[in-house]
RNA sequence: GCGCCAGUAGCUCAGUUGGAUAGAGCAACAGCCUUCUAAGCUGUAGGUCGGGGGUUCGAUUCCCUCCUGGCGCGCCA
């Protein structure tokens, strides 16, 4: 048992002799401030009401039942309203340092989430162009959101949806198609809701190159098609660039092919909830839960995008995902009801939240003090690729993983670039690489500090016990940020942590003490560089050894 | 009008699921390089946590209400 799990199990038997009764939940908390002690309960505020006791009268008494030593308390003590903060002796503090170097790279990961399998689905852009800033916050998320559950052991498996048959992509080939006219000395006609950015035109170029006996586009199909592909190609670039890899593409179109949306509108219907209205067929979401009834085939016959989607996220839970997470801007909000409601028409034992989604808010793009809307060759937005070729990948990847995802993003493209001295994705990084200098100065091979036969104890300086604390406590934090599906608490805990480690390196020396604080100083410096790599490498983004 | 999300320092944003004296980065000011990287460290200043009620030992956090901003509200996707 560790530290904190021997004190939890102490103040527990503590309670249970004052008279509480079970379940008593006893949680133990970092303090907010590291001069109260290693960690904090508020066991004493709770339970005062049931045992009839003022709270510092009970918090003293809880002190007096304990036996503290056990659990390897040195002080234990009560403050403010009734907090009991305890003080941890020192070895039990640096002795937590020996099972991050033997984890290693895998120090962080557990096994909570049993191998289950779980689906992330995020950009799921359709290929009618460049990928946006909004995509790049989605692939960060998406990959990150990914990789977190991964560390706690979920089977996960990354998927970009697409689709490759609706209005859009005859858009998108009408679009081109213009273009190529044009080329051949047409005039130019890009329909109503058209593509206007120059890539059309690079495209249409392409297309006329490489079909020299289609000079006027007049193959519709193969247009439509070479366009797709030069989208998707291009797309799949931009992913690359950013370091996303997908396991599955599924394409929308393969839903009509294999037959899955007559399917699924025949098991709606056999489910009850739909019924025909001025020449229509409705769904009955209102039955659960949404603001009104959604048309399912629209009176030309034709289905409308939520039929699809509906039969889409049924092939999630047959594939045998029983979690499926979407990440998608918050411009799609209305759809989450709508989904989960048809799912739920179905009857056929999908859970209530399934899918679970992941939103998130706009980002705009700044460059000195202004709002960046345009970019040359999408037009009328910002692509990812904009950025990465700006700011690299690293620090887009940081950026967009900074904030919550439903809070509006601000992204400061001369922050993230010409600044890059007070640039927080470098001050993580850096702390990492001061570690790494470490054992390059030192000549020492960082893989081979395993703590043993190193008096860790000597380890007691304020700010190295507060850096042991942090670092013992990445497992938890990835945890926490798996479980909220919340990247951007890797991201603070990172930069908090980096702070401790820049602080202690530069209050402390590691080479050239005596032989002994040397020692204990390298297995400390070796824990640090494991968690800062290990928070990064989640993230996706690099830990470099040298900057 | 209805729904969802947000409102915290001059700016951009965190706030450990209800805890102690509300934090970080940028911007401002003052210091620190003979020693493992100054891409760093130390200090100062900066706040009606949008307003008002409520719940309780305790609220930035939960509930109600109002104000402001973003996004939705189609037989478009």
């Amino acid at each position: 048992m560790s530290a904190v799990e021997l004190l939890r199990a102490e103040l527990t038997r503590a309670a249970r002799g004052l008279g509480a009764t079970d379940p008593i939940e006893t949680v133990l908390d970092r303090p907010r401030d590291p001069a109260f002690g290693d960690w904090t309960t508020n066991l004493a505020m709770v339970l005062a009401k049931p045992l009839g006791m003022k709270p510092r009268d009970l918090a003293r008494a809880l002190i007096a039942q304990g036996d503290w030593t056990r659990a390897g308390v040195r002080i234990a003590e009560v403050a403010g309203p009734g907090f009991i903060n305890f003080r941890l002796e020192t070895a039990a503090v640096a002795g937590r340092i020996p099972e991050i170097l033997q984890a290693g790279a895998a120090y962080g990961r557990s096994e909570t989430g049993k191998r289950t399998a779980v689906v992330v689905e995020f950009v799921s852009a359709n290929p009618t162009g460049p990928l946006h800033v909004g995509h790049g916050r989605q692939a960060a998320l998406g990959d990150a959101v990914a990789a977190l559950l991964e560390w706690t052991g979920w089977a996960v498996s990354r998927e970009f949806y697409y689709n490759d048959a609706g209005v859009q992509i005859e858009k998108l080939a009408a679009s081109v198609h213009a273009r190529i006219v044009e080329d051949a000395g047409g005039g130019l006609q890009i329909p109503d809701g058209g593509y206007h950015g120059e890539y059309i035109g690079e495209i249409a170029e392409q297309y006329t190159a490489g079909h020299p006996g289609d000079r006027h586009g007049r193959d519709t199909d193969r247009v439509r098609e070479f366009a797709v592909a030069a989208l998707r190609a291009e797309q799949d670039q931009d992913l690359k660039a950013f370091g996303v890899r997908f396991d599955t593409y599924y394409l929308e179109s393969s839903l009509y092919t294999d037959g899955l949306v007559d399917e699924t509108v025949q098991a709606l219907r056999d489910g009850g909830d739909t019924y025909e209205n001025d020449g229509a067929l409705w769904l009955r979401t209102t039955a659960f839960g949404d603001d009104k009834d959604r048309v399912m085939r629209k009176s030309d016959g034709t289905f409308t995008y939520f039929v699809p989607d509906i039969a889409y996220h049924v092939t999630k839970w047959r594939r045998g995902f029983r979690r499926a997470i979407n990440v998608q801007g918050s411009d799609h909000h209305s759809t989450v009801t709508r989904v989960r409601a048809g799912l739920q028409a179905l009857r056929i034992g999908i859970p209530e939240g399934y899918p679970e989604y992941v939103l998130h808010q706009l980002v705009t793009v700044v460059r000195g003090g202004e709002d960046v809307k345009l970019s040359k060759r999408a037009g009328s937005y910002v692509t990812v690729r904009d950025l990465i070729d700006d700011v690299g990948r690293d620090a887009v990847r940081y950026f967009f993983l900074m904030r919550r995802a439903d809070s509006q993003l601000s992204f400061d493209v001369d922050l993230a670039r010409t600044q890059s001295e007070e640039n927080p994705v470098y001050y993580v990084q850096m702390a990492h690489a001061r570690m790494s200098g470490i054992f390059r100065v030192g000549g020492i091979d960082a893989a081979g500090i395993t703590g043993e036969g190193v008096a860790i104890d000597l380890l007691s300086e304020a700010d190295e016990l507060e850096l042991i604390n942090a670092l013992a406590d990445f497992p938890a934090a990835v945890q926490a940020a798996a479980d909220a599906l919340e990247p951007h608490r890797m991201t603070t805990y990172l930069h908090d942590t980096a702070e401790l480690a820049h602080r202690w390196y530069h209050r402390h020396h590691v080479l050239g003490e005596a032989p002994a604080l040397t020692a204990a100083r390298l297995t400390l410096a070796r824990a640090a560089q494991i968690v800062l790599g290990n928070g990064l490498t989640l993230l996706g983004i690099s830990a470099p050894e040298r900057m």
